[in-house]
DNA sequence: CTGAAAGCGCTTACAG
DNA sequence: CTGAAAGCGCTTACAG
């Protein structure tokens, strides 16, 4: 079974392959009923590109990399990543884009597999996801000169995309409402303290309890695990003061939680109010159903797949500050129980 | 910063670049010596093979497929696709393939993206998940004679990988399992009925009861997720003849089920046990924690891509069956409760 | 065992 | 607006 190649479409339609080019990309070059022409006889002959063609010639690779550097069994639980995948697919498919995944386990790893899969041509542009504060893929991305987009806040001095949520006026919601609820000790489980945006969370929780006068709540520090995010619990209400709610940065903490609670004969919400930092169905599964920031996951991947298009054509970077999570009440939530 | 071509390093060798292609590629046609002082110019070099190139020239594309066929949510809680990719991947990439992923609404969608990423020369083959009893896939990789692995039993008169583990032999053991405890009365819910090994395993849980003489049980359908399992669990235990033990195809439904008891005001597993199809952190995550079929989905992923690549190479494709998954007893299973 | 050359299917200056 | 041609970086028969 040959495959049909623009040789044969501009036989077909009495031109050279030079203008089979130019019409089928759209670029001036020929008149417009020869284009049609043209066109037609690629859609008769069901005609698609080479990319391997394509790319030789310098033209794209049509496809980007997004390399997670993650275990496989924490990838797992966490929804986050599927549902950001499926957001990105969603707009790389519309605009014949492939997405080239690797799963590695630590940043040497994904810096490896960013340089080779660029040496070998195969990727025109990479997401970069689950952003250190100090990172040692961005002097990389930069050397190389690769189109890269951050899932984070933009990086002065770093020419990258950029897209990230406003989770810190989110984090600051969350304080207010339940500090109109009638909290006043609330402690925060943060997640893995080198990530950029643990610490944006934290310095905006800080900041939302002192505008309260609550000044110098607890946190914790975690690696976003339900091991851990347990463990931090229960140290949390083991105190003398313990906090009436807790603020997790991830859904699968608070749903460990959850369970510490009940080990520990505290009722959820009257006598500790939980909060997750990530809606999913997790939070669903559960009972109480779990109060949560909620955003629109997809639509976070469909915008970094369209910052990074962008720059792969040639555009310059963008940064997209996407809206604030919205705060979704569920039954984790309440009042604190009145103690006097 | 041009890249290095075996141009340059035929130059720098003294020899053809024909010489160096045969070479890199380890088939005969150079001379040991010169073959090591090719290799070693290409690694001073820093050299790369440009996958465009190559599968211009008619080798691979160096790149498999990945379709599937979910809605992004549903994804995001199973914590199974995120692992099998991250096996899958590992063993791509050590054979330096990549895996090119599409996520699609539908069937329909899937076979369009196949075709495409085919005719596009992008791939060299293609995972199919998720098989239907009757899969429209199925005839459309028979066209296109495109190296294909299933996940999932293999089929009579197809050409095609398979890998699959004994899931209905786990389900026999679980029933095994249940019996010897002393439940009599056992359910199950079920997945998606149009899925082959919904079918496999529900078939497997009918022949076990009938071998306790326990024939007939009642089997309910959903569509694995927690809403359907949460129903079925709530119409099995409103039954007069209500039953101690509910096996569940997935986990999402399992901790489903743990709500719906808990809302029934039936304790688990004194009143009921609760047995999990899949095993993931999900099962830990809630109390009491789930008994679960467990097996290695990294290593089911890794063979998947073993048998696939096998099969790009040349070879015939290969049926492997993988162990039984183990039955992970934790708290949700126990003897019934003595009604007498 | 080695060298010279054609070819894979496109894109893109360069002449007309 | 159009045609002829070179070139992208490999692989692979085909001669020597």
């Amino acid at each position: 079974m040959k495959r049909t190649t623009i040789a044969e479409i501009a036989a077909r339609a009495g031109v050279s392959t030079g203008a089979v080019s130019y019409a089928l990309n759209g670029r001036p070059g020929v008149s417009e009923p020869t284009r049609k022409r043209i066109l037609q006889v690629a859609d008769e002959l069901g005609w698609r590109p080479s990319v391997a063609a394509r790319s030789l010639s310098g033209a794209r690779a049509s496809s980007v990399g997004l390399v997670i550097a993650r275990s496989a069994d924490t990838l797992g639980v966490e929804p986050f990543f599927m549902r950001f995948i499926a957001g990105l697919e969603r707009e790389l498919s519309e605009q014949r884009v492939a997405l080239l995944l690797q799963v590695v386990e630590d940043h040497a790893a994904a810096i490896d597999a960013m340089r080779l899969a660029w040496a070998e041509r195969r990727i025109d542009g990479v997401v970069v996801t689950d952003l250190w504060n100090e990172d040692s893929r961005i002097p990389v991305l930069q050397e190389l000169r690769i189109p890269a987009v951050l899932v984070g806040r933009p990086r002065p001095g770093v020419r990258a995309g950029a897209v990230w949520n406003d989770d810190a006026g989110a984090v600051s919601d969350a304080v207010d409402y339940l500090v109109a609820l009638g909290h006043r000790n609330i402690a925060r489980v943060a997640g893995l303290p080198t990530l950029e945006h643990t610490q944006a969370r934290v310095a905006a929780f800080r900041k939302a309890m002192a505008r309260h006068g609550l000044a110098d709540p607890a946190v914790a520090e975690t690696d976003y695990t339900a091991e851990q995010g347990a463990q931090a619990t229960r140290l949390l209400l083991s105190r003398r003061d313990r906090p009436t709610a807790i603020l997790y940065d991830n859904d699968v903490m608070a749903v460990a939680a959850l369970n510490v609670a009940q080990e520990m004969g505290i009722t959820v919400p009257a006598e500790l109010s939980i909060l997750a930092g990530d809606d999913s169905q997790l939070c669903l599964l559960v009972r109480p159903a779990l109060t949560a920031l909620s955003w629109d996951i997809q639509a976070y991947g469909r915008d970094t797949a369209r910052v990074l298009l962008e720059m792969v054509g040639g555009q310059p970077p963008r940064s997209l500050e996407l809206g604030t999570p919205a705060l979704t009440v569920r039954a984790s939530t309440g009042p604190p129980l009145r103690t006097g």
